[in-house]
RNA sequence: GGAGAGAUGGCAGAGUGGUCGAUUGCGGCGGUCUUGAAAACCGCUGUACCGAGAGGUACCGGGGGUUCGAAUCCCUCUCUCUCCGCCA
């Protein structure tokens, strides 16, 4: 979210970036620095009231030590009037404090400089390609056929157990599974990250922490009987560990990395590239994240889309990295990278990482 | 599920109605001393907002109340710990 005092000094950068995101935004930005300007004049007004409350009140506390009885029931007297002052500008400022608030959220972060212009998925810009296209015979198999013609995953049984999305992985499946988790944790650690284990529930203020609530409350499996949410990320345990803690500047950047199951119920998604692996509300993911000073963060980025390039090289699979444009990033991001692998049989590329600097500078893999 | 205790500054831990934004210790920063370091000693050391500044306001788990005045009293919510019970 932007700072208003930001928005204030700086209303002509603010309108100018957000039109890379294809936003309009001045009319919120003059209303914003208008109340904002309201706000403080009334801050003002009520504090000076409260000064002199405080004033008195600590006079009271005197005179009543002195024994000077009549002098204390004058000094009540004038804080009546006072009192009913203060009321009404607090509730002033309340109310302005609400309605600036509310256009506050309407803002998206602005846009890093690198972010291309444009509308939307042809307009990203193809930063680096790797790895060769395979090529495949006309009668190639989709991955859901070629997993149940080798029994590594049964699609079926998780659905007798729990649901559609719900995958059993089975024999060599549920091995490689675990392989390529082993995979990912071991170069993270080689990287520097440190390894943690984090809940696979949390509570509302995780869920507030990331941005996940109120914004996706739908989107994830909760448990009303505790009010706990499963995660649809590791990135969410792993970001609020550092949630209302203060880190010291020489510990930048704290680089963590954890494995979890996720778990997304995927609600309106229905019907379409649902099949197989290709959305499933159960999935396993190796995270990274770090934790940077802001005027590092870009660098940070830098470093986990080098390291992200590193682990598909060594995996041996054909992809690219695309820099979104403005029209296709996300409201809280202000740099997106999408690395995509080719899927021959499906004929498309599909989006596999989604890595991101934006106002909660998290990312994730 | 039952009973009890608790939540205070980066951490530990005082404070039960009036100069308490908060004693003290640790940590951190600066200095004296030292060839250097340690020790010792001295000083400084929370955050946010408003203000050109002086300064002001708010914050002692969250919310509400009583009062001229609340970390302190009342109500309520949340969370943590201890003991008992139950349990895949």
């Amino acid at each position: 979210m932007l700072n208003l005092k930001f928005i204030q000094d700086n209303p002509d950068l603010v309108i100018e970036k957000l039109a890379v995101k294809r936003f309009d935004a001045r009319a919120i930005v003059e209303k914003v620095i208008a109340l904002y300007k309201r706000r403080n004049e009334v801050q003002n007004d009520s504090e000076i009231q409260k000064a002199e409350m405080n004033k008195i009140s600590k006079e009271i506390g005197q005179l009543i030590k002195e024994g000077k009885q009549s002098d204390v029931e004058l000094a009540k007297q004038k804080t009546v009037e006072l009192k009913e002052q203060i009321r009404i500008f607090e509730e002033q400022f309340a109310l302005i404090d609400a309605e600036l608030a509310q256009l506050q959220v309407q803002l998206p972060n602005l846009p890093s400089t690198l972010v291309p212009k444009g509308k939307g998925a042809e307009d990203n810009e193809v930063v680096a390609t790797g790895g060769t296209m395979p090529n495949l015979p006309a009668d190639a198999k989709p991955h859901w056929e070629l997993a149940a013609q080798y029994d590594l995953i049964d699609f079926e049984l998780g659905v007798k157990i729990t649901g559609a999305g719900f995958p059993v992985y089975k024999g060599f499946g549920a091995r490689i599974q675990r392989a390529l988790i082993n995979f990912f944790l071991d170069q993270a650690r080689e990287k520097g990250y440190l390894e943690v284990q984090p809940p696979y529930l949390v509570n509302e203020a995780s869920g507030f922490g990331t941005g996940q609530l109120p914004d996706k409350e739908g989107q994830m499996y909760h448990d009303s009987t505790d009010n706990l949410y499963l995660i649809p990320t590791a990135e969410v345990p792993v970001t609020n560990i550092f949630r209302d803690v203060i880190v010291e500047g020489k510990d930048l950047p704290i680089k963590t990395t954890a494995y979890s199951a996720c778990f997304r119920r995927e609600a309106g998604s229905y019907g379409k590239d649902v099949r197989g692996l290709n959305r499933l509300h159960q999935f396993d993911k190796v995270e990274i994240v770090q934790v940077a000073h802001p005027d590092k963060s870009y660098e940070s980025l830098k470093d986990m889309v080098d390291y992200v390039q590193t682990l598909v090289e060594k995996l041996g699979l054909p992809y690219r990295i695309l820099r979104l444009c403005g029209g296709d990033m996300s409201f809280t991001s202000s740099l997106t990278y999408d690395f995509e692998v080719w899927s021959a049989a499906q004929e498309r590329a599909r989006l596999l990482i989604k890595l991101q600097c934006g106002l909660k500078r998290t990312s994730s893999c």
